[in-house]
DNA sequence: AATTTGCGAAACCAAATGGTTTCACATATA
DNA sequence: TATATGTGAAACCATTTGGTTTCGCAAATT
């Protein structure tokens, strides 16, 4: 039972549960209303998101309102920090070419 | 069968696999020797990685050598850009919170 | 020419995944 | 108090996933 963010936003609708909610906080009925499944699928996906901290919960009454983690979402822009860094390079690399050809006439 | 970025990244010795080549192309057994696995499942792996377009083959010779195609890895950047819009919107927010502290002071 | 090496593809398998239906249990509302 | 509503959990199921073993084939090496 792998559980991380990696594996939590590799489902589309968990995806779109989390661009939602980013928004606004939301039930798990009012999330389902915005798909094509059943409540209880929805729960599934929140069961997930909140147990690798992704989203979380404010009781209300009756009512369980759902939200995004932010800061969590920070972790997926800190994994593509090393690549940031190769596609840079390879900018500067062709600043580099783009002055030596410069230079040359 | 599902084959998009986020559903490639979601599987950690695909990341690993991403993260090596990052740096190098590499041919299939020369990868799989820095796993606990057969060469054939990272074959696997590679074929998924390469469906959904994430890294590219060399042929030479016999040999194959992989390599991470690092502008499709900016499309998860893409999609962390509505989201890194929010958490910089509340730094913004903490930003305004501190201006006015230190103009009521 | 015979053998070794590097590779992908196919067949197979156990486990994980995403969904559904049914249920139990609070909290509102009549 | 009886009923409706909002929710998570459990049982179940088909499909997907990630792995292995076996195989065929082309390119190197003997």
């Amino acid at each position: 039972m792998r559980r991380d963010i990696f594996q939590a936003i590799a489902d589309p609708t968990r995806r779109a549960i989390i661009a939602l909610i980013a928004l606004q906080a939301m039930t798990p009925n009012a999330i389902a209303d915005n798909f094509n499944t059943t409540r209880q699928a929805v729960s599934k996906h929140l069961r997930i998101l909140t147990e690798c901290e992704l989203i979380k919960q404010e009781h209300q009454g009756r009512e369980i309102y759902y939200s995004l983690e932010v800061n969590k979402m920070k972790e997926i822009d800190k994994w593509l920090e090393q690549f940031r860094a190769i596609w840079e390079t390879r900018f500067n690399q062709l600043d580099e070419l783009l002055l030596d050809m410069k230079n040359q006439s």
